[in-house]
DNA sequence: GCGACAG
DNA sequence: ATCTTGTCGC
């Protein structure tokens, strides 16, 4: 997949001297406005030294935004180009605002991606469903990425193997397009915990706007089952009852499941090649806690190997 | 200050 | 996701 650091650097090297922009103008280039924060997340990872004009990109409101060097460099740097501030605005915002990028807008054609991808998708169950859980979650210092995988037997809820692996990503957070930035890090993972086994990942399956969380994506991606184990809700409204489901459009998308008395309830959701009842009966199964044991697992071991690579 | 969109 | 000590309750 293409790399969106470098998608946004090239953006922002556009901005002409003189001129400023906005994250969201910038986040439009890219292809999606929802993009906006992540436009920051990057500008704040170019440096040091930072070798392009991250200082041209502020608030929509005129606000001075943030700065890797502190905002007092900022407003020195934007001021050697004829650009001012006065009560923390950008004087004469209207007439120095820069918006003429020129781009292919990466991310519409993700979404695209999405959307074709989403068609094959399959909500049945599998011929001979698996009797093995890969847990899969990821943990992070900026752009270095340290995945986590717990090989879990369902019957007998016993942990069979685990694996971590460091890898570097090329996209920041952005809601909705989560699949493309972890993809990456599940993939050696995956490879080397085997085939068969039902994927199962921190985020959503057919719970997304688009019908295609990060499950879904990576579960499409290996062409293996998969399940989506969200903390919070993504999208949809919530019904009522035990088990309640989660509705958007008319149509059911995931189910609120009480893993545990006290706990708040996660969203579940399948993600390929697996029925929405198969999918939430397993996930049951396979909890003792909030989170469902090899997500958990996986969670403790990502992050223990993070504070380890310091 | 409110609202707030997985990780 | 990350930044982070102790404390409360079961
Ligand atoms: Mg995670």
């Amino acid at each position: 997949m293409i790399d969106l650091y470098q998608e946004c650097a090239d953006l922002v090297n556009q901005i002409p001297k003189g001129m400023v922009t906005t994250y969201g103008t910038v986040a439009k280039a890219l292809g999606d406005e929802i993009a906006k924060r992540a436009v920051g997340v990057m500008l704040n990872s170019y440096g040091p030294p930072i070798k392009m004009p991250c200082h041209r990109v502020v608030y929509s409101g005129g606000g001075l935004g943030g700065f890797a060097y502190g905002l007092p460099k900022k407003m020195e740097m934007l001021a050697e180009e004829g650009v001012f501030e006065k009560d923390g605005k950008i004087a004469d915002f209207e007439n120095i605002f820069f918006d003429k990028f020129k781009t292919d807008f990466p991310l519409k054609n993700a979404r695209k991606k999405q959307l074709d991808l989403a068609e094959t998708v399959t909500l049945a169950d599998p011929k001979k469903m698996p009797d093995m859980i890969l847990g899969l979650d990821a943990s992070y210092i900026g752009t270095r990425a340290f995945g986590a995988g717990i090989l879990f037997h369902i019957s007998d809820k016993k942990v069979v193997k685990t694996f971590t692996s460091e890898s570097k990503i090329n996209w920041p957070y952005i809601p909705t397009y989560l699949g493309f930035r972890e993809m990456p890090v599940f993939k050696l993972i995956i490879d080397e915990l085997g085939r068969d086994a039902i994927l199962m990942l921190d985020g959503n399956g057919v719970l997304h706007p688009f019908g295609f969380g990060i499950a879904s994506h990576i579960g499409v991606e290996f062409g293996m089952p998969s399940i989506g184990a969200a903390k919070s809700l993504l999208c949809g409204s919530v019904g009522t009852g035990t088990n309640p489901p989660v509705t958007l459009g008319g149509h059911t998308i995931g189910t609120e499941l009480k893993t545990s008395p006290r706990a708040k309830p996660i969203y579940i959701s399948p993600g390929h090649k697996i029925s929405m009842a198969s999918a939430v009966k397993i996930t049951a199964k396979i909890s003792r806690l909030k989170i469902p044991e090899p997500l958990r697992l996986a969670h403790m071991e990502a992050t223990a190997m993070r504070r380890s690579a310091l």
